[in-house]
DNA sequence: ATCCCGTAGT
DNA sequence: ACTACGGGAT
């Protein structure tokens, strides 16, 4: 015997079972747990990834309003999409666009018909691993263990796995019960989610690992390092989202005409001007979130 | 002011 | 391996 699963107790079923039981038994309820259409998962799942849950659904249902299908999806204009998301703040425009393009895909290369292997799913924009795990897991039941953030904290504490994406992924591997990824999957998440978050709630939650928990032994709920990022406000980020948003009516505008709609303290040909407000417009162009005539000093979503 | 967080591009 | 990417919640 390896030393392999040196990380995990040796009653792994115990283990397995002890949080099954937990999450069925009570777990908060979000409408995308009540599907199993790929479709329907992919787009909570993309949403889910850059922003909290409690506002996601809303901008769930009013997303399937729009577009009930993956058909209706590939069929929009870039461009609605793009403006639906900034007018929800759903964070990252680039997803978006990323969605519609993997809409495009599942209807030209699927024939509409979602496929069911992480393998496959992952070859759709936007879809890494943990998209792909997720939707194979909840659409299909056939996915592999999903490795996200709160998972990593999760194994970190409990089983004192090192901070190394290789150990996660094996570690959350052998645990999963074989053939059983959708309640797993969605279960060790809700367990990273409710009760080891960050700050942990171990009792409060009523911890089913408590008994083997490391971290609960110990007392030291130290979780892995995340990286810190650089400020929001008056970043280049922010500059824009706000670009963005002041198209989202479709409107083409001029650069000068946008500007005001960007920063109070625009002046065309200060040092944040026209051409500041170009560099920025090119950038928005690069990624195929805006058309920018750069001669003509017009800019609007693109289609 | 800090937190949250998976993917793509390089 | 590193960085860009949004904006509400707290």
């Amino acid at each position: 015997m390896t030393d392999e699963v040196a990380s995990l107790p040796d009653d792994v079923d115990a283990v397995q079972q002890a949080l099954i039981e937990w999450y069925e038994a009570d777990h908060r309820e979000f409408p995308w747990r009540r599907t199993d259409d790929a479709y329907e998962i992919l787009v909570s799942e993309v949403m889910s990834q850059q922003t909290q849950l409690g506002r996601v659904v809303d901008a769930w249902h009013s997303f399937l309003d729009r577009w009930p299908t993956v058909h209706d999806l590939a069929a929009a204009d870039r461009a609605d999409v793009v403006g639906f998301w900034t007018d929800h703040s759903l964070g990252y425009n680039n997803r978006a666009k990323y969605l519609h393009e993997a809409a495009g895909q599942v209807v030209s290369e699927y024939d509409g018909e979602f496929p069911e292997t992480p393998s496959e799913l992952s070859e759709l924009m936007g879809v890494g691993p943990y998209t792909a795990n997720a939707v194979a897991s909840f659409a299909f039941n056939d996915g592999d263990a999903v490795v996200d953030t709160n998972v990593k904290r999760v194994l970190y504490r409990a089983f004192d796995v090192p901070d190394d994406d290789g150990e996660f992924e094996r570690v959350a591997a052998d645990l999963m019960p074989d053939g059983e990824s959708r309640v797993w999957n969605n279960a060790i998440m809700e367990l990273g989610g409710v009760a080891c978050e960050k700050t942990p709630a171990c009792d409060e939650a009523d911890c089913p690992w408590r008994e083997w928990c490391h971290a609960y032994e110990t007392g030291d709920f130290t979780a892995p390092d995340v990286p810190t990022q650089p400020s929001f406000e008056g970043s280049r980020r922010q500059f824009r989202g706000r670009i963005v948003s002041a198209l989202k009516d479709n409107e083409e505008l001029a650069l000068d005409t946008l500007g005001p709609k960007v920063r109070v303290d625009y002046v065309p040909d200060g040092e944040y001007g026209r051409e500041w407000l170009a560099g920025i417009c090119s950038d928005l162009a690069d990624d195929g979130l805006v058309a920018f005539d750069a001669d003509a000093g017009r800019v609007r979503l693109r289609r």
